[in-house]
DNA sequence: AATCATGTCAACCGCAGTGCG
DNA sequence: CCGCACTGCGGTTGACATGAT
């Protein structure tokens, strides 16, 4: 493998200033010698263990450190630059199906990174679809209402606890199909370990209207779709799934609409 | 020309998953 | 089975560029 690095000279310097932390590990921006030693270091070698590269190849940088910068800038092969309108639009559609799984979405994806696909979503690509009243984490219209939805982030995947009082109900529909997807492109696809994903949440909604509706939708499902047992739940089903699980029916009522969209990508998924 | 807002890019941090002893 | 080390990922931050006022 010969990698040789190209186009660094004249680029513009973005990144954070440099400094030594508490083990002497070098941080922040990379020097174009730094990009060198490495470069030829793995040209060399290759990539075997990322902790002991640094010492080897006679850089003061974490192997942490070092990974992000070949996987991120110096790795053959990557496209740098603009997006192009077809590029976004590929974005947008994967983004729809898998959330924000920056990886998945970097390896169906031309050469491109996964921070640069998610540079790109949050500085431009989502703003650009919540003016044009999309909501970018459910890619449908956003739709005003007091629905509640509270999650704890160590069902979500993250440190702490929040509370979302959105003015739109798909923040919980987005949550869920991220888990959807992530449980799905983890392997953990039988319908048993899906149901339990979907069934993770507590919600509240302090807007009786709201339940009501949503209790009218609920009874919409099981009308008419397939023949799969996990997509057709009547009333009796939803309540006593909801019993088994200690949720309470008139709270969770809402949330079950939500469950409904979700199969219907979990259909096109299976 | 100065200031502010927004966009862009690069890098860090913390957490979760995985493999191994 | 458990703990540790390593890797990979997503969220976040920092600094500069650019456009608008």
């Amino acid at each position: 493998m010969n990698v040789t690095v190209i186009g660094l000279v004249g680029l513009r310097k973005m990144g954070r200033k440099t400094w030594v932390d508490g083990d002497g590990m070098k941080k922040g921006e990379w020097t174009a010698e730094e990009d060198q030693n490495l470069v030829a270091y793995i040209n060399e070698h290759g990539i075997c263990d990322w902790r002991t590269l640094p010492r080897r190849a006679g850089l003061q940088r974490c192997g942490k450190s070092c990974r992000l910068r070949w996987l991120n800038y110096l790795r053959p092969g990557i496209k740098r630059g603009k997006f192009t309108p077809k590029e976004e639009e590929e974005i947008i559609k994967l983004h729809a199906v898998l959330g924000n799984r920056w990886a998945a979405i970097a390896k169906e994806m031309d050469n491109r990174t996964d921070n640069d696909i998610k540079n790109h979503w949050n500085s431009c690509l989502k703003k650009r679809l919540l003016r044009k009243g999309i909501d970018p984490m459910t890619h449908g219209p956003i739709i005003n209402n007091n629905l509640t939805v509270t999650t704890t982030n160590e069902e979500c995947g993250s440190s702490s606890t929040s509370t979302s009082s959105s003015t739109s109900s798909s923040s919980g529909s987005a949550w869920l199909l991220n888990k959807l997807a992530t449980g799905i492109s983890s392997k953990q696809h039988d319908l048993d370990r899906i149901k339990n994903i979907l069934l993770v949440p507590r919600i509240t909604s302090n807007d009786q209207d709201e339940q009501e509706e949503g209790l009218k939708r609920d009874h919409k499902i099981g009308g008419g779709e397939e023949n799969d047992d996990f997509l057709i739940w009547d009333d009796e089903e939803i309540r006593r799934f909801m019993e088994t699980d200690e949720i309470e029916y008139e709270t969770t009522a809402p949330y079950v609409s939500l469950f409904y969209e979700s199969t219907h990508i979990l259909d096109d998924l299976l």
